[in-house]
DNA sequence: CCCTTTGAAACAG
DNA sequence: CTGTTTCAAAGGG
């Protein structure tokens, strides 16, 4: 785990998966009287290229930090709780890292009334289940199937908010971090999905 | 402000 | 498969 400073608040910290080659990248900050961590982002990616770029991009320092004991073992954790989700123990990765310390600002995030209807009414789909676009739209009363899908590409956090879950009705994939049709983006939703015992064709 | 454009979609044909 | 419908959000006058 390397820690790398972003500036005054945010940090972030990368890792690869156990499973596969994909490298994960999170930004956040830390609440020290809390003793949590904040979750910022998390960033997916094929090549450890393309997370310096994404570091360089972003004016980072590369120099390694203290890191605070809670804080070492929480992105510890964190790491881990990702692995086993790969490896295929039965994790809600949302619900896990709330027992990990770690908090979601959802309305940060989300902060039109629109987007946050849409994450409430996804973060009902548990592991195990599955929606289509058009069913979140039936629960927040919008025919806005494609507002719907625009929120979820702007999902900062992938794998712990489950817009993996998510398909079109039509029993078609979808799209997944942005990107729509074939490349490891919509594998790994697939992926994800069979984990979770769903077998989308 | 208002107008136009743009979507990990859905539907009808 | 191909139009058409749909509406929130982002961007440009």
């Amino acid at each position: 785990m390397d820690k790398i400073d972003q500036g005054e608040k945010v940090s972030i910290f990368y890792f690869k998966l156990e499973e596969m080659d994909l490298y994960i990248l999170i930004s956040y900050e830390l609440d020290t009287k809390k003793k949590k961590v904040g979750l910022n982002r998390l960033f997916l990616c094929a090549e450890k290229e393309l997370i310096n770029k994404y570091i360089k991009r972003f004016n980072l320092a590369s120099s390694l930090l203290e890191v605070q004991d809670f804080e070492e073992q929480i992105l510890t954790n964190l790491e881990q709780a990702i692995n086993d989700y790969f490896s295929g123990k039965n994790v809600d990765l949302y619900e896990k890292v709330q027992e990990l310390n770690v908090e979601i600002d959802l309305k940060k995030m989300f902060n039109s009334e629109f987007s946050y209807n849409v994450i409430k009414a996804l973060l009902e789909i548990k592991n195990g289940e599955y929606t289509t676009y058009s069913h979140i739209g039936n629960k927040i009363n919008s025919k806005a199937y494609r507002a719907i899908g625009n929120v979820l590409k702007n999902n900062p956090v992938p794998l712990i908010i489950p817009c993996h879950r998510v398909i079109r009705k039509d029993g078609k994939i979808g799209g997944f971090m942005g990107i729509e049709g074939n490349g490891w983006e919509t594998d790994l939703k697939k992926k994800m999905l069979m984990i979770e015992g769903i077998s989308p064709n």
